[in-house]
DNA sequence: ATCCGTGTTGCAGT
DNA sequence: TACTGCAACACGGA
């Protein structure tokens, strides 16, 4: 699911259904899962906390506890799910975490296809001094995010521009499907260099983010590798993707072939039409 | 069978 | 030192 708006949803879905939840038990199944963080602690330590609220942070979810934030990355397949004690959205054994709460019958699951994500369990109100936190961008919605911001930091740069937008240390939010859609929006080429950009050029890439990005939290986010029959997360702004996966499909401005070409090891899409390198 | 992938990190090379 | 590329993490699907 994961980049800015999918986790956006997610937020939304956790504040729905557990927010004001007191914790009353805790499992992991999958102790990887945990980061810089035992699981004697976290048991313990969750135990009587109250989920006061869920908050994103670019691609973060952080919840926030009566004593302590717990911090998740879902990476590339986690995913949150309330569900039944006895039923299992997913696989039973992708279940890395099981979180119980008073009084309710329900419980809420972490599943990880792939198991990359993450948890880790924070003191109070310390979350941002996380090195891996700390050192993170604005968000495109972020008033930080200026185009004299974006344009600081990629002028300097000679790495693609495709590179330099899933920096998440630069803009936060963009992952690999975005950044594609972006770039085609604003007519630029993946591969050119941050260097070539102009301050016009940053000024576009972030409204044409902005754009992309609540279109696509309106829509509930973009669901691809969704297997799942019945799956209350599932988004559709996948109906909406200009060129990510459309490989040698038309161009729906001009008809040209879209392009697949590998940039830094990510699939990189692209109109070579629409979307020329800057004659400089 | 081999390659790919919604993400990030840490290492190695320049 | 600073920047950059890339393997690694894990595992199902094409």
């Amino acid at each position: 699911m994961p980049e800015l708006p999918e986790v956006r949803v997610v937020v939304n879905y956790l504040n729905q259904n557990v927010k004001g939840k007191v914790i009353s038990a805790v499992r992991v199944f999958y102790n990887r899962l945990l980061v810089e963080t035992s699981l004697l602690d976290l048991k313990d330590k969750l135990v009587n906390q109250q989920i006061e609220g869920v908050d994103a942070y670019g691609k973060y979810i952080i919840f926030h506890l009566t004593n302590y934030e717990m911090i998740s990355h879902l990476r590339m397949e986690g995913k949150w799910i309330f569900e039944s004690d006895n039923f299992f959205s997913y696989p039973q054994d992708l279940v890395e975490a099981e979180i119980e709460f008073e009084h309710e019958a329900k419980v809420l699951r972490y599943y990880d296809f792939r198991r990359f994500g993450t948890l880790q369990l924070v003191a109070k109100n310390q979350w941002k001094t996380l090195p891996a936190i700390a050192k993170l961008g604005y968000e495109p919605f972020d008033k930080g995010a200026s185009a004299d911001y974006l344009f600081t930091k990629v002028h300097s740069s000679s790495r693609a521009i495709k590179t330099l937008l899933l920096d998440q240390t630069i803009l936060l939010g963009l992952g690999n499907i975005y950044v594609n859609e972006v770039l085609f929006q604003a007519k630029i080429h993946p591969l050119e260099s941050g260097k070539n950009l102009t301050l016009q050029d940053c000024a576009l890439i972030l409204q044409v983010s902005k754009d992309i990005l609540g279109k696509s939290i309106e829509e509930g986010g973009t669901t691809i590798h969704s297997f799942m029959v019945g799956n209350h997360q599932s988004g559709h702004y996948q109906k909406y993707l200009q060129v990510h996966g459309r490989e040698n499909l038309p161009c729906f401005v001009c008809g040209t072939k879209i392009k697949k070409i590998n940039v830094n090891g990510r699939g990189t899409y692209y109109c070579p039409w629409c979307q020329k390198l800057k004659k400089i």
